[in-house]
DNA sequence: GCTATATACTTGATTAGTCAATTAATCATC
DNA sequence: GATGATTAATTGACTAATCAAGTATATAGC
């Protein structure tokens, strides 16, 4: 077998960290608030009119139309967000943040930082940057504003 | 809303990314082979007699057993990997990389490499070592000789 | 050497996601 | 302003994973 590229040996990692992490938050976050449910309350929360059209919250998580249609599913049912219509285009329809949603997402939102702050000491801020360029890289578009 | 830490948008990124790359090898890896094939044939290449244990392979890819033992399956059935048993323990059985699985990772190891390298352009080696040390920071033992 | 506990693996039931096809609305152009 | 192409969303059929339970083996303590 050939050496292996540090490039090619990250992307190996990435999948387990990943899957690591997802699993660390979905066991911890409590108030039955899985992590892509955190994403998706927290991606809301940062628009204006805490409003999005579903496609374009489906490209921000990385999901297909059809995979948001069926996460919200559980979501609307138990009222964390609500469906809204578009005035000017029909084919549109809002997910929008209920005040409940509202009120999981701060209370996961404290558990989420103590987790990610345990995973990532901020000691290594020097590290953590290089990390926010990379995924520059990927011209994703995170929301929100930065602190230390 | 409160401010974010620039540790918990990495991990809310995270999960983007990650769905972004895996989908792209997915798609442009040839040969019929996943992602996660893929990184499975990686991992049994490096290990002496080029096979483990189906628990050990679980953990290194941070799936369950039952998630490996499904995996593992049509691998199985088209000849990638092969099962061999446990003189020591009867408990255990190996996966086994075959010659066949062999011939597939070379070949999808050129382009692998080539995809890797083209969403982290290595110009960027300094980021590249600090984004090691964060992996290795959650203690996943990457298998494998890193070159330039 | 029995009994209790732990480990490796598989299986059934379920959950999350994909893709392909469909419906409905909008946009573009002639 | 009719026709054709594009876009947003949902649905059906499927794949990939999970967890919980079950089976078989191994280990530890008495």
């Amino acid at each position: 077998m050939k050496s292996i590229s540090k490039q090619l040996k990250i992307f190996l990692n990435l999948a387990t960290v990943q899957a690591h992490i997802e699993r660390s938050f979905n066991i911890g976050l409590g108030n039955g608030v899985g992590f892509n449910d955190f994403v998706i309350l927290y991606h809301l929360s940062q628009e204006s009119g805490q409003k999005m059209r579903r496609i374009d919250l489906a490209e921000k998580v990385s999901l297909s139309a059809s995979g948001i249609t069926r996460l919200l599913l559980p979501m609307e049912k138990i009222g964390l967000v609500s469906r809204e219509e578009s005035k000017n285009d029909g084919r549109v329809s809002f997910v929008k943040l209920t005040p409940a949603g509202n009120r999981l997402l701060e209370e996961a939102f404290e558990n989420a930082e103590y987790k990610a702050k345990a995973f990532l000491p901020s000691t290594d801020i020097r590290a953590l940057n290089d990390l926010s360029e990379i995924f520059n890289l990927f011209s994703f578009k995170p929301s929100g504003q930065i602190i230390s």
